[in-house]
DNA sequence: CTTGACGGCTAATTTTTATTAGCCTAAAAT
DNA sequence: ATTTTAGGCTAATAAAAATTAGCCGTCAAG
């Protein structure tokens, strides 16, 4: 990799460890093999750096919306895909947000800046609540719209849903980025909410809401 | 308040605003109302503040773990209270828990400071962890227990029941501290968790776990 | 009443980091 | 073959903050 690019990548370590004042650009330069003033030759300044970082963040945020966009963009066909998705299935749908957010090194040492940087500036914190909430809220929200309407799922108010379903996950996600040797033991949890989450929302067999319109029905 | 107190006080609410290093003595003495070197007569140094204040927040902390450990200590009398629990008052539950998070003056800059400081220390980080995420979670799951001895919730897995419980507040309170401007909205949303907490595993007329159990014996 | 601790101040000083100057080599371009 | 440029280095310099020195007024204890 080029030097240019391996200082933007060390760069981002060392302030997601460390948070931007407390990494000196000697500490950068060591990284990357060089000395201080060598930066300089490819950034203006410390600044700047941080500002590449930035920039390049939320080139890689636009890609990635870009591609999940394609799933909400035919949901007829999405919809055919959804109908048939098992409690397994769901697991692993939440498995994958989860591990691809924790071990992707990118989106993790990201975040982890942003987290410690957000208060110095709106816009980090806007950066961070759109990242980590309000996209994938909306996002899980569209499919579960679609599993609601194929009547894989079933709620009155999705919004509270999607809540339920992703508020655990990013708790677990917050856990693991501070205690890392916690990680297995946040899959296992992971794993036991979601098959509740399907019992409580699910229409399978097991599903509690699945019960709840039999008696109605019987009831009658 | 004399001092040496004020400038802790100010200290923390800088540090939650802009992190450690971004505080200059200066600006904390500029908010006390004397000048820098005069700190130097109360704290040896900057670090000396910043340890002063965990020193606080340590003991604050442990007043208020003594504090509620009392409801833990009794369970036979508290599950005579949380056996009439309505839905009303299971939300004013979540409120006053999301409220006094959300409002207390020390816990939110605590929070803050803590939320930015966290990666610097592993002490912080434990910290955190224990007050915004374990704390909570054993403390709400030991209520929970007693509500469903008492028959008012009911859940073969209480320690997930808690994290549905929890993390949705969670969620709604690292928006809150980000954008302040969502707190009505955030309060909202929290009712609505709440109820629909309550109808997934509350034991009353709307209950579906309750019908779940109905259609079971009438299946019978 | 006078003394000494307390807590404030201004004016240095030190420390820590970022940044600039200016030089050197290798290799790409002319 | 020379020249230019990219990218490295060391040694200075600048800038930003923390910290220290040393002075002064007040007020409570003796």
């Amino acid at each position: 990799m080029d030097t240019k690019q391996r200082i933007l990548d060390e760069a981002l370590t060392l302030f997601s460890e460390k948070g931007y004042a407390n990494v000196f650009v000697a500490d950068i330069a060591e990284r990357v093999g060089i000395k201080a003033p060598s930066l300089y030759k490819h950034y203006k300044n410390k600044q700047a750096i941080f500002d590449a970082i930035i920039e390049e963040m939320n080139r890689r945020f636009l890609e990635e919306a870009g591609a999940l966009q394609i799933s909400g963009a035919n949901a007829e066909q999405d919809a055919e895909i959804y109908q048939h998705i098992s409690e397994e299935q769901l697991i692993t749908l939440g498995n994958n947000l989860f591990l691809y957010f924790l071990h992707d090194d990118y989106t993790r040492r990201f975040r982890k800046m942003l987290t410690i940087e957000q208060f110095h500036d709106k816009k980090l914190a806007a950066a961070y609540m759109k990242q980590y909430v309000d996209d994938p809220l909306s996002y899980q929200g569209m499919l579960f719209d679609l599993m609601v309407s194929a009547g894989v799922l079933q709620a009155e108010n999705v919004e509270i849903m999607t809540l339920h379903f992703y508020a655990p996950i990013y708790l677990l996600l917050t856990i693991c980025d501070r205690e890392p040797a916690r990680e297995e033991e946040a899959l296992k949890t992971m794993e036991a909410h979601i098959r509740q989450f399907n019992k409580l929302y699910g229409r399978d067999e097991n599903s509690i809401l699945d019960n709840k319109k039999r008696a109605r029905s019987k009831r009658k």
